[in-house]
DNA sequence: TCTGGGGTCCTAGGACCC
DNA sequence: TCTGGGGTCCTAGGACCC
């Protein structure tokens, strides 16, 4: 006797919005967007008001997105906000048009990630099995957590919910469901601070209607495709047959979307994972050019450098790939990488081989991001933190693990 | 009027090896 | 005159996600 899989899907609401309101409790029921960044929006606020408690700032005194010049993005809105058709991602030029009076706020990455530690704390005390799926969302398995199949895991749902105002003050939305794909889509069903529990047997009437969009791993690329073959909902795909989707789609991804379509998903909850590579990345002001603007994109280079191998110290990894990234002003992106022979975090060795790779690359053109990265991971252990610190290791052989 | 920064995974060709 | 087949690694690009 083997319980059902009871698996939820918690995102927080508003995550990066909702902290600066706990902050400035004055701008409750505001339109305010989070992002940007460009413009040191912080400073603008902090005018004159640097010694006063964050929650006396008069709202007449907060930077409006109308005022805003620059190149970021949304990263949240609140709901007010989204009244207006502000959303995640869009361009901050595009958000002032469409709510000029919106407040803007610029990310407080070490707040973000300390409350983010707080409620994934939270969570794990209650249910220890959690995925992280970034800074403001993970998944539970339910399934073994005694209660956890409670009203098909509404229960623990809601003393998860609790738990984390409780400890935060901060609201959340929870899907529950067999699986990680509908959990995914079930949270989304009643935002904010909403559950919603979904069966197996809810898949037609509860999924098969919502825009394939709504399928996590479906973006706007395989959205056009599917829309061109006059495919819309979850359940026009389902309503295909498996080898006319792999005919379109190829093998993998026309398997794949045939099983997510009928609610077949069967993804275990991975609580530990090992990262991949690590990277830094900067769209600049304005467009640079390789040689008129040669001096300024070499401090930006080594910068990224340093970063990059400060991240990987910090965190203890050294990687052996290193490559970099560029964004042209037409948006079009160049990827150069190459493997060296020794794991490294030294950041004038990775400078070296990202120099390297950089000649390998068309610079005619103007640019208008420049990124460094470091791929093929390893934890540094002793020998390779000294290699990290621009040794050699002795013999080629380094203790990994 | 555009479109950030940090990631993961997949594909596909060529090198190289057995 | 005909030239396997599998596996792994490297590299570049691209889709997608948060």
């Amino acid at each position: 006797m083997t319980a059902e899989r009871r698996i939820a899907h918690l995102d927080m609401d508003a995550f990066f919005a909702s902290v600066e309101l706990l902050r400035y409790p004055q701008l409750k029921g505001l339109p305010v967007v989070i992002g940007g960044g460009r413009r040191k929006v912080d400073e603008l606020l902090r005018e004159g008001h640097a010694d006063r408690p964050p929650g006396d700032i008069p709202v007449s005194d907060f930077p409006l997105l109308r005022d805003y010049v620059g190149r970021g993005v949304i990263t949240t809105a609140t709901y007010p906000a989204r009244q207006f058709g502000v959303g995640s991602a869009m361009g901050m030029m595009k958000a002032a048009r469409l709510c000029p009076q919106a407040i803007v706020l610029p990310v407080d990455f070490e707040e973000v990630r300390r409350f983010s530690r707080l409620f994934k704390a939270t969570i794990a005390e209650i249910a220890p099995r959690v995925e992280d799926r970034g800074v403001d969302e993970v998944y539970i398995d339910f399934t073994e957590v005694p209660g956890g199949q409670r009203e098909g895991g509404r229960v623990l749902a809601r003393l998860i919910q609790r738990a984390i105002f409780e400890r935060t003050g901060l609201t959340c939305s929870i899907g529950v469901a067999p699986n990680k794909l509908i959990a995914k889509m079930a949270s989304e069903f009643s935002k904010p601070n909403g559950i919603s529990i979904v069966y197996q047997g809810d898949v037609q009437t509860r999924i098969w209607p919502l825009p394939a969009r709504k399928i996590n791993g479906i973006g706007p690329k395989a959205e056009a495709k599917l829309a061109r073959l006059h495919l819309h909902t979850i359940g026009d795909i389902a309503a295909q047959q498996r080898e006319w989707l792999i005919d379109n789609f190829g093998k993998s991804y026309g398997t794949w979307m045939h099983e997510a379509a009928w609610g077949r998903d069967d993804r275990p909850v991975v609580t530990e994972s090992e990262p991949v590579s690590m990277s830094r990345e900067t769209t600049f002001d304005r467009d640079l050019h390789a040689v008129r603007d040669r001096a300024e994109l070499a401090a930006i280079f080594t910068q990224l450098c340093v970063k990059v191998a400060g991240d990987l110290q910090r965190k203890g990894y050294v990687g052996k790939t290193i490559g970099i990234k560029l964004r042209y002003e037409d948006f079009r992106i160049a990827t150069r990488d190459h493997t060296i022979e020794h794991f490294t975090a030294d950041a004038k060795t990775i400078r070296r081989i990202a120099g390297q790779c950089l000649k390998r690359v068309e610079l005619q053109r103007p640019l208008r991001l420049l990124g460094v990265r470091v791929g093929k991971l390893a934890r540094a252990g002793a020998d390779a933190a000294a290699d990290a610190g621009g040794a050699a290791p002795r013999d080629g052989t380094l203790d990994l693990f």
